[in-house]
DNA sequence: AAAATAATTAGATGATTGTCTAAATATCTT
DNA sequence: AAGATATTTAGACAATCATCTAATTATTTT
């Protein structure tokens, strides 16, 4: 599957978006990435998953925790060809 | 279905993309749009339907032909979603 | 090393998607 | 008004998706 699509169709989901949207304000565990979200913890790592192959967040573990962080290169890219697209 | 929503589920497909790419150069019919695309005509109607239904594009009727024209307001709507994510 | 905590993976289920063929609708031509 | 052309709509099907519960893996604490 090619690079933009991967993106939008993570893009394409409120959760996922609302997920990207608080680690702009910085790193986030799992579980408090759950938090608050109408749907399992399972739901979450399912959803934390599908960013990740998308390439738009990045993930590391510090102790019992794995702490994700916005990996802003691939939207970047997404954008660009956007704005590639209204150009002239 | 929120609007960001419907805008990257339609860009989330590389034939819808296509489609949009060669609106840009001027507007269509359906036909011609279906021309080159490895799919029949009623599924290029269906993406057309899709793309439509998520404001990218407008339709009008001409003789026997239905003319597709590209509208970037959604699009562009979309961009700064994006654009605004990255800021700060 | 056993129990507790954090998170994922496995397996199931209903909904949505992309595609097809066949049938229907709309317009033009004769 | 009959036939040809342009396009959509209907109905079917396999694949993917979002979600759940239950089981598993990894780490820390006692």
């Amino acid at each position: 599957m090619t690079t933009p699509t991967l993106t939008f169709k993570a893009l394409a989901d409120p959760t996922r978006r609302q997920m990207l949207d608080r680690l702009r304000q910085g790193d986030l565990n799992a579980g408090a990435l759950a938090e608050g979200l109408p749907m399992t913890k399972a739901s979450v790592s399912h959803h934390l998953a599908l960013l990740k192959q998308a390439g738009l967040i990045r993930v590391r573990r510090q102790g019992q925790h794995l702490v994700y962080t916005l990996d802003a290169t691939v939207f970047q890219e997404a954008l660009q060809w956007m704005m590639a697209f209204l150009k002239d």
